[in-house]
DNA sequence: CCGCAACGACGACTTAAGTCATCGCGCCAG
DNA sequence: CTGGCGCGATGACTTAAGTCGTCGTTGCGG
């Protein structure tokens, strides 16, 4: 595979789009190249932060383990994005483990030169305080998953979300390839295994979605739009 | 009560605190106040974002609510914190709702005065940078909880948190006053209130805490930490 | 090309979470 | 001062989540 230009990928990130090429280029000369195969892990919960990382090909992982071993995927980072910047900002250990989920290409920009960069450009704070502001509405919504919403309904959400992203509208439906393992599924939804499998075969069942082998097609958004806005079975207000 | 100095109120706050007394000055003529009962609702999620909230007194959670209606609180703050803020910076609506949780008072500044602000001055910028990564920090922790741990270790972190923050040191053990409802504390740690009740009966029928109506002794805050380092019965790998 | 491990599926089972009804107590509003 | 409502506690129950074993399939590494 060719060689990425590290100056287009720091220019797809948004808090560096707003550098003109000068800067983009003087940023791209601190930057050092981190390889990884797919699984390996880039850093540990609890390591010191030493800088941030942009992918410039391929997928990372935010993660929590559990001693057990089950995973809480809290994002994917694919091309243009940032992993690690938060604790460059806080000068605390990395809160969550990062894995490539795929062969991955990043580029490694040590703490001081961003620090520097924030400090001296403002645009470039504003954006990255868009850019976290934007991921806090994200966390705020995977809590609410995760505390309000029952398997099914996280599950529906995470096939609605691919059919929007990915989908290929025809005739019979919203198609599209799922192509994460159940268990990568389930970490990302907050489950194990077999439930994602049990659930999907549900859905078959309810005509909601059709399966042929890794291909999910979407018979009836509506009705998994609706699976979506539903709730644990918790009432604290009288019914 | 006195009226609460304004000026000395965004001093507490740690992105404001670094501006000089004057900008304090110029800063708070532009803030109006906000008073709210216990329970009032401050603004609710999807509103339209018009500003900020800085807390003067009493206390604010954000939450998410299902529409069974249980909770979900995300985060309280109190004086010297900010409300609010995320949905200036990108935008947005409010991505929670936000509620006094007992009679409150609040500076309410303009968004564009507080975004004019972070433009030109970049340490504030900077310092908003690092409240954000600190409450993504606190998110990620709330995430694990909820996928990766069980109610009774949630309930045991709760306790231990506030035996840190308001504990006593005493011969007994660290007592600390229990000012929430089971309710309440089944909204912050994701339950409900009956299993709050049955889990700290739990703990004083291991002899890890003691009660006296709502004031809790801690006997045992080995085993409590021991508590909160449990995890869901999830293996995903082999054991 | 083949063997092995990972994956998907599923049934049977266990456990945690949650519901609901009820009772006693305490506090607050009228 | 009193009545009513909110709260705490608890038992009995239901439901969802999760475990585990097993079987068949698929894909990849040697």
């Amino acid at each position: 595979m060719a060689t990425l230009d590290p100056i287009e990928t720091l220019r797809r990130v948004p808090f560096f789009s707003v550098l003109p090429r000068e800067e983009l280029q003087a940023l791209a000369s601190h930057c050092g190249v981190r390889r990884l195969s797919r699984d390996e892990t880039l850093f540990t919960e609890g390591d010191p932060c030493e800088g941030l990382y942009v992918v410039q090909s391929g997928g990372i992982k935010l993660f929590k383990m559990a001693e057990t071993g089950r995973e809480q995927v809290l994002v994917i980072e694919r091309a243009g994005s940032t992993v690690g910047e938060l604790a460059v900002f806080d000068g605390g250990a990395y809160p969550a483990s990062a894995a490539a989920i795929e062969d991955s290409t990043l580029l490694y920009l040590p703490k001081r030169e961003f620090l520097e960069l924030c400090r001296r450009n403002s645009a470039v704070s504003f954006a990255v305080i868009r850019a976290l502001a934007w991921r806090f509405r994200y966390m705020a919504s995977l809590v609410e998953e995760l505390s309000l919403k029952e398997v099914s309904h996280r599950l529906a959400r995470f096939l609605r979300d691919h059919a929007v992203a990915s989908g290929l509208r025809t005739r019979r439906g919203i198609e599209f390839p799922l192509e994460e393992t159940n268990q990568e599924i389930a970490a990302a939804i907050g489950t194990v295994r077999d439930l994602v499998s049990r659930n999907l075969r549900r859905f078959v069942d309810r005509g909601i979605i059709k399966m042929e082998r890794r291909k999910v097609i979407v018979l009836d958004m509506a009705e998994l739009e609706a699976q979506i806005a539903g709730s644990k079975r918790a009432a604290t207000v009288e019914k």
